[in-house]
This record gives C-alpha cells, structure tokens and sequence, in this order.
DNA sequence: ATGGTGGCACCGCCA
C-alpha cells in the first residue's frame, strides 16, 4: 500500500492553519511532520488535526521558537524528545509508526539556523549549529533491528552544489558553506541514511524547497536552497515511488518561507 | 549593493 510522509517548515501553525489543512485536504499524507510551530503545547490546534482525520498527534512546542509536531492517521508509539546541544529547545521529536505489518521510527527535526556569520569563533548560532550536526553524526538508519528509519526535517544545509541558486555565490553563506555541506555528507554517510530527494531526483537537476521573504519577486529571482530533506534507511530506498516538492505553497495566501516535501512509498 | 520581509512577544530576538 501506498504510504506518504510530508514535511514543512510552517512558521507559526496556529497563524498558517488554513494553509495547512489545505496541504492535508489536498495531497492527503499519512503523516505530516511540522517545523518552527511557534506553539506552546498547551496552545496548540490539536482539534484541527483530529478534524482533519488524523487522530493521532505528537507535540513537542516552546513559547515563541522553535517547535516540531508530528501528525498522523497512523498510531504510533515510544515518543522521544532530545535535547540536542542541551540547549533546552524544542528540535526533535521522534516516534514509531505502525504502517501494516511494518514498523517505522520517524524522525523530526529543525536544525539551528546558525545566524548570519559563518565562524563558530564569533558567531555562537554558528557553533550551535556545528554542535548540533556533530551530534546527528550519532543518528543510525538502522538503528534497531526489524525497524525501519525516516529522517526529516528542516535542516537548513544545502548539501549538493545544485541544492542552490548558485554554489560560487553561496560558498560563505550559512547553509552552505563546505564545514557544514561536508558534515551533512559525512551525517548521511555514516549514518547509512539515503537521501530519498537525490535518490528520485538526482543532480544535476537544481531543487529547492526554501525561497527568501526578502525577494522582491521570489519565483522570478528563483534565489532558492533545499533545506528540507527526507532521507531513509536503505531498505525502504527500493519502495519509494515519489517525490513531490510543492513549489506551489509558496504561492497561497500568507505562506510559510519553506513549502511542503513529500515522498510516497510502497510498503 | 550589505538591504530586504515575516512571526512572536514585547519594544528585541530569531529566521
């Protein structure tokens, strides 16, 4: 059966409801992983997802910053919330679906930005961010034994020369500057993950997922980055069957800055 | 060319 994970990057959930049950009205995902929800726990619009169909939900929010959830028609179970860095934000959320007979540890993620200066000497964003990549080194695909593995997220690296409007131009721009283009390689690398957007669409086509609200005319300029990313373990590489970027929502009414990724499988 | 826009919470911080 056909199973399909989305992730995006919202910007505040409560604010961009109405955009996000359009992408669930729309392109129907058995799970939807969130990013920067903005939300405090307490604050967030579970009724809106239950409606939606999709009873089961994992939060993990903080006031203002920061924040993923996860949403599901799947039940899933052993919630997990690190804190990376021991920084006290809310970054990570990871839970185990049951897909049919299979059984799927999904992984979410927002990676630090990493401010504007790419020198962990003097810009302390930079260093958390490297400190946060080193501590996803530890991230194995296969982790457990007869449990697959899905990464996703808002990594805010573009790793490959063709993850951006112009690599010449980017090279000492955070996102994707060789000490963190590298470090992502080395995270997929070691972790034995696969890059499912590069696996269906490989360079040198260029794909983006994230355009800057500071562009003029976005779609025009096309200055865009893929940050979002959705890697697998390697037995679950055989079954994708899909991978979908929506440029589109960047488009819709008071849109989020990243649009929606998605990757269907057959399990 | 060193700004530009957007969200949240509070009058600045983060992206």
């Amino acid at each position: 059966m056909p199973f399909t994970i989305a992730t995006w990057n919202i910007n505040s959930v409560r604010l961009r409801l109405p955009i996000v049950q359009r992408l669930l009205a729309e392109e129907a995902p058995d799970v939807l992983c969130l990013q920067e929800t903005k939300c405090p726990n307490e604050l967030f619009p579970l009724e809106a997802f239950h409606a939606a169909g999709f009873p089961h939900v994992a939060i993990h929010g903080q006031k203002g910053y920061h924040g993923v959830a996860t949403i599901s028609r799947h039940p899933f179970e052993r919630e997990e919330r690190r804190d990376f860095c021991q920084m006290g934000d809310a970054r990570h959320l990871a839970l185990t679906l049951r897909v049919g007979e299979r059984r799927i540890r999904v992984h979410n993620l927002y990676v630090p930005a990493g401010g504007d200066e790419p020198d962990p000497l003097v810009n302390p964003k930079f260093d958390h961010k490297l400190r946060f990549l080193a501590e996803m080194r530890r991230m194995r695909a296969q982790e457990e034994a007869g449990v697959s593995s899905i990464l996703v997220g808002d990594l805010n690296v573009a790793p490959l020369e063709h993850d951006v409007w112009s690599h010449k131009q980017l090279l000492k721009i955070v996102s994707h500057t060789p000490v963190e283009t590298e470090e992502m390689l080395a995270i997929i690398r070691d972790g034995g993950w696969r890059d499912l957007l590069r696996r269906h669409i490989p360079e040198p086509a260029k794909l983006y997922t994230w355009w800057s609200y500071r562009a003029k005319d976005w779609d025009a300029a096309d200055k865009g980055r893929r940050l979002d990313h959705i890697w697998s373990s390697p037995d679950l590489e055989p079954h994708l069957s899909d991978v979908r970027i929506l440029r589109a929502a960047r488009g819709w009414t008071q849109p989020s800055d990243h649009v929606p990724v998605l990757a269907t499988l057959d399990v």
